[in-house]
DNA sequence: GTTAGCAGTCGCACCTCTTGAGTGCTAATT
DNA sequence: AATTAGCACTCAAGAGGTGCGACTGCTAAC
């Protein structure tokens, strides 16, 4: 699952292949089940017999329709996909598309809509991906160009960069409840009774959980406290401490005293670890409202409040098993708002996953851009100086930076 | 500037009469230019000399369209408000108000809805403070019941119930860069050359700071280093680090490898100040489709982009001098969405303000649900047990609560 | 298998007409 | 002098009708 980096050129070429690779995955897999849940009413075979004619006219409908939005006409493809054949033609294929479920009409003398099985097949098979424009390059590597401080600056960022170039809604989750090794633990005394509790894994530094000390610990009983919990915690994994009571007795023997700040330390870890503790960002909600299909408010209503919906938001960012890339469209998931598709992939650092990065926009979204500016985020990451992240890295190697000419 | 916390019953009374007493204040000051700007046009003379029959109608109509957000009509009015006088007299009023700026009319046949004048007086003068119902009073104690962590918990908690009991879309500002005390502060390692600055302060734990190391400082210079930078920091403000060079000869008298880290952390105090380090937090985004004005795609996109300007967010919600309710209409604010007032009101907790917290919402907003909101939320959190807040606080004294019977 | 031609469907824009909820004005009433 | 009934007038909004045009499906010829 390492992104290798080559050089442009061939990245081009690693965009297109690398997905193909993932779909085959797919295919086999899980995945078959949850996507081609539909599929199984009708033959599915089928979709493997589609004359390549077919398949070329249903490719058309779908570039078409995903750039402007409205039901194409036999005639409309004709004109700017196959010259060669008549309107009348391409009418029987549609037809025949039409009743193999791909195509609807909205009503009989109107041109088709693609279906979302139409979709679903576009994005596993039909359609072509394109390299990312040198401006949106030059834009993506500017947003990761300085130093990075922390996973959560990142997160924003990269939330931020999905939106202004797709020009749809991002959905950025940050999962800190992976399961880390602890690699430092201390206990900060505040005001009054109450302890900042600082944990260091190796991907990030948790800093919001609050406990209280025990009564009547000085500052040295502080800094005994901290070298005892560096030796219970450091090295061992989060979801070694699942359980309070186990060594307790240990403890009694030791340091009797610190028996209840222990169980508040696994408490915070516990907290961390199942709550998951997902931070969800989203960016630029208000850019659904520049598609047509949502100038209709009752839609709108419902994409944003789905959108309020952090946990449901999360769920459907990381349930993706472990494919690189994730496309959802329209009622292939109920959190989805109506109408709506999803694109996620995996943002990671050093094979550690960080986040999970999404766009959520209409059903006919540019799927192709979308994955590319996911693509190309992905891998800048991925080969990010890692020691600018507070995390252990092997060769601090500096980021590859293309100027425009 | 301090709430008294009185038993209920008076409680209510304190409602309006300290809202009373602030609007005389804000009469006299710099505010009246401010939101009296408008009104010099035409004679604002005018507005104290209103019979008291006419602002009964007034106070009829804003009520009415508030309620149905339709156009008022004579007839409305006579059989609601003022039942003993007939539609042709009100009609007379009616039309006196108009000529003065207080009504208009989206065509000839259809009734009077209030101009931005009208609801400034409204809320000035005309509107009734009700005492909120019991229901939610329970909403917000519940909110605040359990022992809170931190001033971050507080504000979410505060943008959560506002957005939840007015249905409209709420804003908090938490704003860090106040001028506070260093009350402590540390120095952490973590991973690399990396290291965690935690301040605290009289109101606040900032922890999100991340320094570099001088190269070659060990576990014992750390703990020097965090003696030597209590002394320096601790017990003065944060006003007082705004130069970096001033101290130096002092420092390499002292200890010369510690140049660069104090450099540092004036400089992360510096940026906490001067950037402000505000924190914007909005609820309930989508509310503002409820309200029929807004059914507009236009409005709505425009009302949801400017909810994103998190700086002008920030600027309208701080603002406020240093008055406890503001009240901003139409478009006495630049950068308030075409059609929306903005209410907000300060938080605090002993004295020190934490957060402006606001609702944003239709002009015809309900006031004065609004207002009975923010105050008692006011009140309540002025009244918090300091010390569950790591606050220093004088007598840690229990949040009273009131039961439903 | 492909295509020209033609009949048929239906959304949409445009028109007119009617209705009714309002008003302003005037003259009578208190 | 203030109030009110009555009436003429305005205008938004909805209902119904019409024609246009963008499609399709079908059929028969190529």
């Amino acid at each position: 699952m390492h992104r290798a980096m080559p050089s442009r050129g061939a990245a081009k070429e690693s965009v297109a292949s690398r997905f193909r690779r993932e779909l085959l995955q797919r295919c086999s897999g899980w995945r078959t089940e949850r996507y081609c849940a539909k599929w199984s009413d009708d033959s599915y075979g089928d979709t493997m017999n589609i004359s390549e004619r077919k398949r070329k006219i249903l490719k058309a409908v779908v570039d078409d329709y995903i750039e402007r939005g409205q039901p194409v006409s036999s005639k409309d493809i004709c004109s700017t996909y196959l010259p060669d054949v008549s309107p009348a033609t391409v009418r029987n294929e549609l037809s025949a598309l039409e009743s193999m479920g791909f195509l609807s009409q909205p009503h009989v003398s109107s041109g088709r809509i693609p279906t979302q099985r139409a979709f679903r097949l576009y994005v596993d098979d039909l359609m072509e991906l394109k390299p990312l424009s040198d401006t949106d390059i030059q834009i993506i590597d500017s947003y990761f160009d300085h130093k990075l401080t922390s996973v959560e600056e990142i997160t924003r960022s990269v939330a931020q960069v999905i939106s202004e170039l797709t020009n749809y809604t991002s959905v950025v989750v940050k999962e800190n409840g992976a399961d880390m090794k602890i690699e430092k633990i201390k206990v900060l005394e505040l005001l009054g009774d109450n302890a900042l509790v600082v944990i260091v894994t190796s991907g990030e530094v948790l800093k919001d959980n609050i406990i209280t000390l025990p009564k009547g610990i000085d500052e040295d009983g502080i800094e005994t406290a901290n070298k005892w919990l560096n030796k219970m915690f450091v090295g061992k994994y989060m979801s070694e401490f699942t359980d309070v009571s186990e060594p307790m007795e240990q403890i009694t023997a030791e340091f009797s005293g610190f028996r209840d700040l222990y169980a508040q330390i696994v408490d915070v870890i516990r907290k961390i670890k199942q709550h998951g503790d997902k931070d969800v960002y989203t960016t630029g909600r208000s850019k659904i409202l520049d598609y047509p299909e949502y100038t209709d408010v009752d839609r709108a209503k419902d994409f944003l409040t789905k959108l309020d919906r952090k946990e449901d938001l999360a769920d459907m960012l990381t349930d993706t098993n472990d494919l690189e890339f994730t496309v959802k469209i329209g009622q292939e998931d109920d959190n989805l708002p109506v109408g709506c598709s999803l694109v996620s992939a995996k943002i990671s650092i050093n094979d550690t996953t960080l986040a999970n990065a999404g766009v959520i926009g209409p059903v006919r979204m540019d799927y192709t851009k979308v994955i590319g500016v996911l693509e190309h985020i992905g891998t800048i990451l991925d080969n990010i100086k890692a020691d600018a992240l507070l995390i252990e890295g092997d060769t601090p190697k500096k980021l590859k930076k293309k100027k425009g000419h």
